[in-house]
DNA sequence: ACAAAAGTGTTGTCTATACACCCATGG
DNA sequence: CCATGGGTGTATAGACAACACTTTTGT
């Protein structure tokens, strides 16, 4: 088996039907039974953090849709969960809008806005994905790992909309990606909806790792240069 | 004793002399012997990482001294040191210029441009360590963690230089502080150097804990307000 | 008076939000 | 030809870097 008290989970995130959602787990036994907990487990020998989370993940939602996996933090409290000592590395999944996986009979969606009964410390980790996930989309292109291949800037706005929990407005969303040389399109339109309208222009994300585009708002080092080591676009 | 195959690590920063310092311990013993590395140990069965490291750091730096302490992120390649398997939680710790602490015989401050020979995967926590100072350097009022209770602003510019890697104007520093109103003037000045000169008005930072205030360079929410509920993040 | 160091005024540039206006399609 | 949704043009505001200029001291 693994390494005794080293855990990995993770809240994967996904944009569906107008809001955001977590990934979650009903327990069948105790402690916390009924409750909902994040998939996860514990780390292997043979393995790091992140291939663990990866494997781990592929049992309940297939690898190649997520579109990004990045380490949150470690939850160390002695007492996190009853019994053994457990100490968890948590981390953040996001899933494409467009997809739909397969997932087993004991996992559902859940609105991250109004969670059910979550077990041990998870509603926190759920926050942190939440909160990083927002703050990654203002100063990276992030955006890519929500979006399904080529998009509307409508529905991009309202993946935006519904990550922030805020309203975004798609006039300025589509400057600011375009500005930063995130967005190209791709020559095709979507059919008006049936009530008519101008058809939309369909976009693509131009680079699908994730990149840091606004890495430093002040302080710049002199001549308008980038400080060595930090990614950006080029 | 501890919790077997974890361990805390921290990588202490100082500006002292103009240059970004860290705190090293060079190793009696094989593995690695007579290489330099990160202070850390066992994480304790009744202790969370936070607790841990700042713990084994009271053996080497006087808790009072560090005036900032933050997880960075987990290293837990299977071989990263040999023998037993052991994940490191990895730490950025700062003290303030002013302040120089006792340290064992075998500790001792090496410019983080120019290190060592470093034992294991310490190097690379270093770096992150460095990188992410310089960051939060830009959109946080992180450096009241380096600087003293009171200095000159052509004191705070030297240290903003010494972390940030390139020089900064004291003039626009201390325009963007000011605007952010993390810095007041206590009304005392320091007087002139021996050549004579203009004293320097001494200041401080208003607020001793860190504050995110540049949250969102873009896609802010209507009307300039702020999402509710998204704190700090990397 | 002069040199040195500190701090302020001013300007140009860049980024971003808000809002009005024009465009393309279905009914 | 009108309603509906898509997209652009333009005004305005704010933040920042660069640099010139003024202020205050020591010699």
């Amino acid at each position: 088996m693994g390494l005794a008290g080293n855990e990995v989970l993770a809240a994967v995130l996904q944009v569906r039907s107008g809001s955001l959602r977590v990934l979650l787990w009903q327990r069948a036994r105790e402690p916390h039974a009924h409750r909902w907990s994040l998939p996860g487990g514990g780390l292997g020998s043979r393995e790091d953090v992140q291939e663990s989370i990866r494997r781990q993940l592929a049992e309940k939602v297939d690898v190649r849709q997520l579109s990004h996996v990045e380490q949150l933090s470690v939850f160390s409290a002695p007492d996190r969960v009853p019994g053994q000592r457990v100490v968890a590395t948590a981390f953040l999944g996001l899933v494409p809008s467009d997809v739909d996986p397969e997932v087993p009979a004991d996992t559902a969606w859940h609105a991250v806005d109004s969670l059910p009964d979550t077990a041990f410390d998870h509603e926190a980790i759920v926050r942190r994905a939440r909160d990083r996930l927002a703050a990654k989309l203002s100063y990276t292109n992030l955006g890519f790992a929500l979006a399904p291949p080529h998009f509307t800037i409508s529905a991009l706005r309202e993946l935006y909309s519904a990550a922030l929990g805020y309203r975004v407005s798609a006039t300025n969303l589509q400057r600011v990606l375009s500005r930063r040389g995130l967005l190209e399109p791709t020559g095709d339109t979507a059919p008006p909806g049936p009530s008519g309208g101008r058809p939309a222009a369909l976009f693509r994300f131009s680079a699908r790792g994730i990149l840091v585009t606004d890495p430093f708002a002040v302080l710049k080092p002199p001549g308008g240069g980038r400080p060595a080591g930090v990614g950006s676009t080029p």
